[in-house]
DNA sequence: ACTACGCCCCTTTTT
DNA sequence: GGGGCGTAGT
């Protein structure tokens, strides 16, 4: 059941209308949004008419099942939930045949045309203009061309700026062509199909992390229309600029609806009154929009907040380490939080020195190993058999096949199987201007018969014949767990493993390691086990390849301490949290500052985010030094406004 | 023109 | 341990 305090309640019952509601860190603004969805339930609006939009797909998970404990489960289950993306890849795939692509897929797939386009040496490279591209899309507005927003933003690239534009055009033609789409696309696809619409599908959107919209995250509300929007959000919590993310989205709520209804929620039940003021203090530097006052409910226990120095960063992990071995907090309510990814690796082998499991946001690593990625790659193949990138990704592991040559194996395919790469292996008709060829058309009982053996070398025929077997086996299989469980005992995949394996145990001087040879095959394996267990969640491959590029971070692997990014800690707590690496240039990080306006007060936020995560202990760290780097650092400038004597 | 291999860099944050 | 870049080899 819901204990709502009053204004909650008043929230959760105001009428339809345009409202937002000020939730600082720790308030229940899950509870909130819960409350109202139950209320809009009670009043008679169906749950197919309501549109819950979070940041993540377990925020979204987490408050549909505080609903099924309240309501029939499979009334509410009506109700449209998740991310921006993912609701919109839901309504995409009914209405059209799409591929959603990884960004470092798209990423290849620009490099590929980028020589073509952009020959300047002072240009812009291709990983970052696509990094740009995608800022573009996110913040841009009204239709203004990459053109027009980059010499506004850059006037020192107008020069390129015309060549950048005409790649981009290619490069927007080449994903229609394929139909493939990245997180953008679908978004801008949603949009475009919304607005077409006689009228709005839902009568309310609620709206979580209202803070961190982009303008084209805005765009797509203002093309869904409902009548009523529910917006939840912390300025003070906005830490997505890098993504787009505009604070004056939600600065400018009052102004851009007449009937707007502001609310506060200013109760906090999370944290302690030390770690309250001294949030509070730190976030007072800077500029406010609005007046907070947080109200500590939380005042009978014997919170702890610290500050830890170290001479060496390595000192520092270990400590750490230490201090969490010798804690009498459950692992699993403890967190370990940090600006920089890279930190991760260091408390890891710390916290393993000391025996102590953790887990963190596994995607990264995991999804881009070798094997993982060709067995996705594979299944998308089987999945969308003209899907040129994954044909190509999977060719490449034929020894003398790079992009060229895979490229024109895809074309040839996809010729004799007239729109279809598996069918052109396994059933190969010639075109009639094509016939000079001389062979059997229909079914090619093995790929010896094919019309490209006698092309190709005897390594990729031995390749191509040992994915023709595999096509031949799996054909009609449309169960992910299935199908890799096939593809785990194939020939063809066998022998990759092995080759991957196999460079993976080669010494320097060439020579093969044995154990380390079977360590890494069994590795290999493991992780397909991995995938193979993630897989037997979802009923079809399709909703599984999804799953895997929309939610690939929001899994993790293992259990105990964790181990997060402070963008990842968004909307978490725990009872003992350590902040880490606080180190002037490290966080705030001055590099990625350089890149932005208003970057202090974005770091500041982000400091906010991190200090707020943690409801009884919060420990703070930093290390005088990298001695291996010969890197000498001073304390972050916000331990120094949270009132440190250093 | 394309592919393979050895040496250097290095590591922002998310859907 | 991976990816980018330059060079050698097909």
């Amino acid at each position: 059941m819901l204990h709502l305090n009053e204004e909650q309640l008043l929230a959760c019952q105001a009428p339809l209308g345009h409202n937002l509601v000020i939730a600082s860190a720790g308030t229940g603004k899950t509870s909130t949004i819960v409350g109202r969805i139950a209320t809009l339930l009670e009043r008679g609006v169906a749950p197919s008419e309501i549109l819950l939009l979070t940041f993540t797909n377990k925020a979204a998970q987490q408050m549909m099942s505080r609903l099924f404990a309240m309501f029939d489960e499979k009334r509410v289950r009506k109700i449209e939930a998740g991310t921006f993306h993912a609701v919109s890849y839901r309504y995409l795939k009914a209405h059209a045949k799409l591929t959603l692509k990884q960004p470092r897929e798209l990423k290849m797939l620009l490099k590929s045309l980028y020589p073509r386009f952009v020959d300047y040496e002072q240009a812009y490279k291709p990983e970052y203009l696509f990094e740009l591209y995608s800022l573009y899309q996110n913040q841009s507005v009204d239709g203004e061309g990459f053109y027009e927003w980059l010499c506004k933003r850059n006037p020192e690239h107008e020069p390129y700026a015309l060549s950048y534009e005409s790649l981009f055009s290619a490069f927007e033609n080449l994903k229609n062509e394929y139909g493939y789409a990245g997180f953008n696309d679908l978004l801008l696809h949603y949009k475009q199909k919304m607005r077409a619409l006689p009228q709005s599908p839902y009568i309310e959107i609620l709206v979580d992390e209202y803070q961190d919209t982009n303008p084209l995250q805005d765009s797509v509300l203002c093309a869904l229309s409902p009548k009523s929007l529910f917006c939840v959000g912390d300025y003070d919590q906005s830490i997505y600029a890098f993504n787009g993310a505009d604070i004056s989205i939600i600065a400018s709520f009052k102004d851009r609806f007449a009937d707007a209804q502001i609310f506060n929620l200013s109760k906090n039940y999370r944290s302690s009154a030390p770690i309250l003021q001294l949030a509070n203090r730190v976030i007072a530097h800077n500029e406010r929009i609005y007046p907070k006052k947080l109200e500590v409910t939380k005042t009978q226990c014997n919170s702890q907040v610290r500050l830890f120095v170290y001479d060496d960063v390595f000192d520092q992990y270990r400590a750490i380490a230490e201090k969490i071995a010798q804690s009498g907090t459950q692992h699993a309510d403890i967190a370990v939080i940090f600006r920089n990814n890279s930190t991760a690796d260091g408390i890891e082998a710390a916290l393993r020195e000391y025996a102590i499991p953790s887990k963190k946001k596994g995607g990264v690593s995991f999804f881009e190993s070798k094997e993982v990625a060709l067995m996705l790659d594979l299944l998308t193949l089987f999945h969308n058999p003209k899907d040129m990138m994954a044909f190509v990704q999977v060719m490449h592991y034929a020894k003398g096949v790079g992009s060229a040559l895979g490229r024109e194996i895809y074309e040839e395919l996809l010729e004799y199987g007239q729109g279809d790469v598996l069918q052109g292996l396994l059933a190969p008709k010639a075109r009639r201007d094509r016939l000079a060829l001389e062979f059997e058309t229909g079914n090619v009982a093995s790929f010896a018969a094919h019309p490209l053996r006698q092309s190709l070398h005897e390594h990729s025929a031995h390749f191509l014949s040992n994915l023709h077997a595999l096509a031949l086996n799996v054909a009609g299989i449309r169960n992910a767990t299935a199908l890799i469980a096939q593809c785990e005992k194939s020939d063809f995949l066998g022998e990759i493993f092995q080759t991957i394996a196999h460079k993976r145990a080669l010494r320097k001087d060439m020579s093969l390691d044995k154990e380390r040879y079977d360590e890494a095959l069994e590795k290999i394996h493991a992780k397909i086990q991995i995938l193979s267990h993630l897989s037997k969640n979802y009923k079809d491959l399709e909703h599984f390849l999804i799953a895997m590029v929309l939610g690939s971070n929001e899994m993790n692997e293992g259990s105990g301490v964790n181990l997060l990014s402070i963008h990842s800690a968004k909307g978490l707590e725990y009872h003992e949290v350590y902040v880490i690496d606080l180190m002037e240039g490290r966080f705030p990080n001055y590099k990625l500052m350089a890149k932005s306006g208003g970057a202090l007060e974005e770091e500041r936020r982000l400091f906010y985010v991190a200090a707020t995560r943690a409801k009884e202990n919060l420990f703070f760290s930093f290390a005088r030094a990298h001695r291996s780097k010969q890197i000498d650092y001073e304390p972050s400038i916000f331990l120094k406004e949270a009132g440190f004597e250093i």
